[in-house]
RNA sequence: GGACCGGUAGUUCAACUGGUUAGAGCACUGCCCUGUCACGGCAGAAGUUGCGGGUUCGAGCCCCGUCCGGUCCGCCA
């Protein structure tokens, strides 16, 4: 006999009188004394059982079912009465009248319910431990029916474009540049040590040399460092992609269309602009205050330096940059709200302090009567401002009035509801530095990956400022969150030493780390870019989840712990001898 | 490494300005109920208020320390 002839999600009223079998979890229980229903579940959907005395041979086993037991009902499909659909129900128009039933797994009392409707969430340390509980509630379980459909839709969309699938090394070495290292001892070389892969970028790059062209991989990541809301602590995945002989304009134009797709056909969105806008890093940062602007909401930073300077308030007119945000409706803000909240905020990003007008018919606030009335008209005619708004305005350096305003630009939007949750606004972000200054160690660093081709080549490297270098550097970007950076690759030995001079390495540094990428880029290396968008906050962005933790099935808490089987562990004295490990203490 | 918020029954939350025996929903146990679908009704069990110390006639509440969790900063080429 078979477990099942049907899962719990497909029995409709064109099985009326079929003879079935279902197997599956009890969600709900109604025992009206005489009379059973159980909600049976799978991961395909919900069936109501009856039990009556009268129909079922063994009445007393299903007296006896707790929640989330497993059984086995053999049974016909009636149909309900028309009082008794539920609409809310893909089977709702049918019940299984059940002849018989098995109990194949009873359950403990549960740590929390699976029926969570109606529930606060648990706390997440309970939720991690018993985590194969949590993936049977509708959400998370969704959640994870969804990462496997998105996966799907990437290889397919890889596939049909002539990328090739490969899968790079887990062990492999520890690279002395970015995140720190997850490593594993060697039991064959005392004191050496293996690095899991924070990126396969070299092995994509070599693959490059290697003729591959165009290559792809669900690639898994890990890193040693600690989370965040939107960054899984240890190991994420990256949909990580390379290709040759494609120009950058090429390769936006070949995976453009991905995110499209992926937006409008698996998860049911709306895409805000089309093709995706190109911005350039300055303009950003000038216009929004951060390099990842959720582009949803047209709020920007203008700069009014100009007419700060034809006012008597003196801390405008002597402020070496004067910029202000104008929020539609944000007149509504409180003095505890801007006092306390946003001003703060600005402060915590390095501003003085955060000045405000609120203007409906006239303009009001505690700083509008330093003003002259030629001057507030000035400003009305320059911004076009709407009834029931309010301007910020932080006067600073401009780097910092940009930055403190786009932190009070986010969180406006947030108190507005300004940003439309079933709107996704891409970019990609271009012309990022190729260099910056680190105040902390008073030196020139790399911005980003250091093995970007700097624009100008080695001319540019020659004879710009470093500071004023552009790299061949892009990000996708959307609604607020950073999908992914990616580049035009430095595969010429002679720019690469010179890029890394700039930065402080000598020639025999560069040869020690990177001998082989140069030594490989010695015998034929195509132009090449790409980029790795990761998938867990890909996820987060078309489900709409704030915490990346729900859309991955076995994540690790803050502490890089996994509750449930208890990683990191103690091991054994002999395994450590194998491997040659002493723990100090 | 740092800042902020939190920790009360299995669980989600209450408990007034420090005041008698720390309450409620769901879950759990027992009984009743033949058309429910968040079934309903009656009864019951369930607590070292994270832990340690202090102030007080009296502490879930105030203070100090500590542990744990979340969010953020640092960090994440």
């Amino acid at each position: 006999m078979p477990y099942r002839t049907h899962t719990c999600g497909e029995l409709g009223s064109r099985h009326e009188g079929a003879s079935v079998i279902l197997s599956g979890w009890v969600h709900k229980q109604r025992n009206l004394g005489g009379l059973i229903f159980v909600d049976l579940r799978d991961r395909y959907g919900l069936t109501q059982i009856v039990f009556n005395p009268d129909v079922t041979d063994n009445y007393a086993v299903a007296e006896s079912l707790k929640y989330e037991y497993v059984i086995k009902v053999e049974g016909l499909v009636g149909l309900r009465n028309e009082s008794a659909i539920n609409t809310e129900l893909a089977t709702g128009e049918i019940e299984i009248i059940a002849k018989s039933v098995e109990i194949l797994s009873t359950a403990k009392p549960l740590p929390f319910e699976i029926f969570d409707a109606h529930k606060e969430e648990e706390d997440e340390d309970l939720r991690l431990k018993y985590r194969f509980l949590e993936l049977r509630r509708e959400r998370l379980k969704n959640n994870i029916l969804f990462r496997a459909k998105m996966i799907q839709y990437i290889r397919q969309y890889m596939e049909e474009r002539n990328f090739v699938d490969i899968s790079t090394p887990i062990l492999t070495v520890s690279s002395p540049e970015g995140a720190r290292d997850f490593l594993v001892p060697s039991r064959i070389h005392p004191g050496k040590f293996y690095a899991l892969p924070q990126a396969p970028q070299q092995y994509k790059q070599l693959l490059m040399v290697a003729g591959f062209d165009r290559y792809y991989q669900i690639a898994p990541c890990m890193r040693d460092e600690d989370p965040r809301a939107d960054r899984s602590p240890g190991e994420f995945y990256q949909l990580d992609v390379e290709t040759s002989f494609l120009e950058p304009d090429e390769f936006f134009h070949l995976m453009e269309p991905l995110f499209i797709e992926l937006t409008e056909q698996v998860a049911g969105k709306k895409v805000m602009t089309k093709p995706f806008p190109r911005l350039p890093y300055r303009y950003v940062m000038d216009t929004y205050g951060v390099d990842r602007p959720d582009l949803r909401y047209d709020v920007k930073i203008t700069d009014i330096t100009d007419w700060a300077k034809t006012t008597d308030f003196k801390i405008f007119q002597e402020a070496t940059a004067l910029r202000v945000i104008v929020v539609p409706g944000g007149a509504e803000f409180t003095r505890q709200e801007i006092d306390h909240e946003f001003t703060l905020l600005a402060q915590k990003n390095q501003a003085k302090g955060l000045a405000w007008l609120k203007y409906s018919n006239a303009f009001e606030g505690t700083i509008a009567k330093f003003f002259k009335p030629e001057a507030l008209s000035a400003l009305q005619e320059k911004l076009s401002i709407e009834p029931n708004s309010i301007l910020f305005f932080v006067a600073d350096e401009p780097f910092v009035a940009s930055k403190a305003l786009g932190a009070v630009r986010i969180l406006a939007a947030e108190k507005l509801h300004l940003a439309d949750p079933n709107l996704i606004a891409w970019a990609w972000i271009v012309d990022f530095p190729m260099y910056e200054f680190n105040d902390v160690e008073q030196k020139i660093d790399f911005g980003h990956n250091p093995f970007s081709m700097p624009q100008g080549g080695l001319v540019a490297l020659n004879e710009k400022n470093p500071l004023d270098i552009l790299a061949y550097q892009y990000d996708i970007i959307a609604n607020g969150l950073e999908l992914s950076s990616g580049a035009v690759r430095n595969k010429d030995p002679k720019i690469m030493y010179r890029a890394f001079e700039i930065a402080g390495y000598t020639r025999d540094d560069v040869q020690k780390k990177f001998g082989h990428m140069i030594d490989a880029f010695e015998y034929g290396a195509p132009p090449h870019c790409g980029f790795a968008p990761g998938i867990d906050r890909l996820l987060m962005l078309l489900l709409g989840e704030k915490n990346i933790r729900s859309v991955i099935p076995f994540p690790k808490n803050q502490r890089a712990e996994e509750p449930m089987m208890g990683s990191p562990s103690v091991v054994d004295a002999r395994q450590l001898k194998d491997l040659h490990i002493d723990i100090l203490e």
